[in-house]
This record gives structure tokens, sequence and C-alpha cells, in this order.
DNA sequence: GTAAGTACATACATAAAGGTTAGTATGAAT
DNA sequence: ATTCATACTAACCTTTATGTATGTACTTAC
């Protein structure tokens, strides 16, 4: 029936209007390096472990159980991303068995602040918000259809 | 010190220690319906999306052309994930062509305000974040490589 | 008449996130 | 001697997230 060309690459349009979204916040710009940092700090790990390590240092095991369900390899891997954004300080104890300690930088510190206000306003507004009570825990939670 | 044998299936654990850790902040258990609500507010979109409508209501288009780069599937999808969690209310003119609007919920607002915090922070950060100038994005943002 | 814009849905494809298993070097407990 | 615990890494595989292309039912602008 009809022909279609390419849509225009989504590209151009955020350079040329590039200008009016700095004036007002630059997250909403996509080459904005804040875009990477706020990946980082609200990834489904990094809330845990920053949330966690506002009680103090903690070991990685220590780390894993208060989380509850983390893989090593997702707690490794969310913590080297904290540390090299210097949100976290890692000190290894350099003894076998191995023994490694994580805390917050005072950097840290200020984040985790800014993210446990947000996870503290849902913890204390869940009540308000349409059928999460039921929800177990996101969509991942298929409302698998019952097949008789 | 101590030795404690709670190594067994995560499952059984979190419920073990459940009481405890609904003392400092449920997130921190598995179970938790504020868990996925935090996945939804600091989904990738949804985050830019809240902030955007800070601003006041838009139109879908009006929302796509702010954010940036976003397809219209993700864009559909994540709104219609805040509708469904009262963050966002839809108001379909009913016209052809089709007119839109969507605007924060009071709810949406103070969630919205929340989530600002935290980019604010980010914002005014970034310079003490290491390396977070260079970068530019993140390492899934593509830096495109400039056809002029 | 043709092109463009609107607010999506749907099917298909790829990229990123996440999990599982196995392995390491070593000391302590059994 | 065997097992357990530590803090990881690497390889492999599955699931979820996200992008791309296309269609739609019209209207307005050209």
């Amino acid at each position: 029936m009809g022909e279609r060309q390419d849509r225009t690459a989504a590209g151009a349009q955020s350079r040329e209007m590039l200008g009016d979204l700095l004036r007002r916040g630059a997250v909403l710009s996509p080459d904005c390096p804040s875009r990477g940092i706020l990946k980082h700090l609200t990834s489904r790990w990094a809330v845990l472990v920053l949330i966690a390590l506002l009680d103090g240092t903690h070991r990685f095991a220590e780390l894993r159980r208060k989380i509850g369900i983390v893989s090593e390899k997702m707690l490794s891997q969310t913590l080297q991303v904290l540390e090299a954004d210097g949100f976290v300080i890692r000190h290894d104890h350099q003894v076998v068995p191995p023994r490694v300690d994580y805390q917050l930088t005072p950097l840290g510190r200020e984040a985790a602040d800014k993210v446990r206000l947000l996870v503290d306003w849902i913890e204390q507004n869940i009540h308000r918000i349409p059928g999460a009570a039921e929800r177990e825990t996101a969509p991942e939670e298929v409302p698998e259809p019952f097949e008789a």
C-alpha cells in the first residue's frame, strides 16, 4: 500500500532542542553525564546496597544476607560501580580467607540519604498506591492466567 | 565471631529475619511491594517522565520531544505503568487526530518531588563524582560518531 | 493528491541485566 | 582429612528491557 521512508533519527532532534533542555534540567538531555550516575544510583541493587550501608560498614557476605536475595555476581558488580563513582570505599584486609569491608564515603552518604528519602516516601505511602498491596513485587510478577 | 547457619535457601532466610528487616526498612525484604513501586519510579524513563511532568500537563508527543530520545513504545509503556500506580492521569479528548494529555496526580507530584531531589543532588554534585564529567552518559550510551 | 502529524498497538530483534555453576587459595572447625 | 566459609571471577544461559519497523484512522497544511 504505502511507501515508507525511514523515520528521522531521534538524534537530530535532541541536538536541535538541546539549548532548551539545558535550561530547566540537564537530565532531560540525553548527553548529560547525570543520566549515567542516575542510572547507577537507581539500579536495582545499588539502592539496596546504599540503604544497607547507611547502617555502617559491612562485609561482603553481611551485605548479601542483609539484602536477602542477591547473587554474588550482582552484588560485587554493583559494589564495583559504586566504588568507581566514589560512593563506596572498599577496604581489603589482605588476609586469607579474604576479608573485605565496604562503607559509604561522605559523598555516598549524601546520595544514599536522597535515595532513602524516596524509599521512605514509598514505604509510608504504599497504602495510597492502587493495588500495590496486592501486587507482590513488580511487573515481573506475571499475573499468571490460570490454565484449568 | 559468632557463627550462624543461616546459609540455607534465601527464601527461608528472608522469612526468618523478616521481623528484623521490617524494623529498619522493608525494602530490604524481597517480598515487599515497595520494591515493585521503587522499580517503577526509578525506571529509566519514569524518572524523566516524572520530572518533565513537574512542569505541568503535557501531550504525548510533547513529552517525547522534551525527554529527547525515547521510543514511542517505551514512553507509552512507562506512562501506562505510572497511570496504573496512580502517579499520572491520562486524559483522552476522544478526537481525531488523537489528543491525549498527561499530568501528575497529587500522589505523583509527591513522588516526583522526591525523585527530583535525587536528580538535583546528582546535577549539583556531578563535579565531585570521579570521572563523571568525562564519561558521556553510560557505557550503553553509544557516543554517536558525529557525521556532519 | 501528497506529506506530515497524532497516539498509540503489535511483531520482531537486539542489548542489557540477572542468575547458576564451578573454581580459587586458605584457615578454622569437625 | 573433610567440610565450611570467605570474596570473588569467569563462562554460560535465561529473562527483561528497549529499540525498530510498520500500521491505523483520520485531519490539516501544501
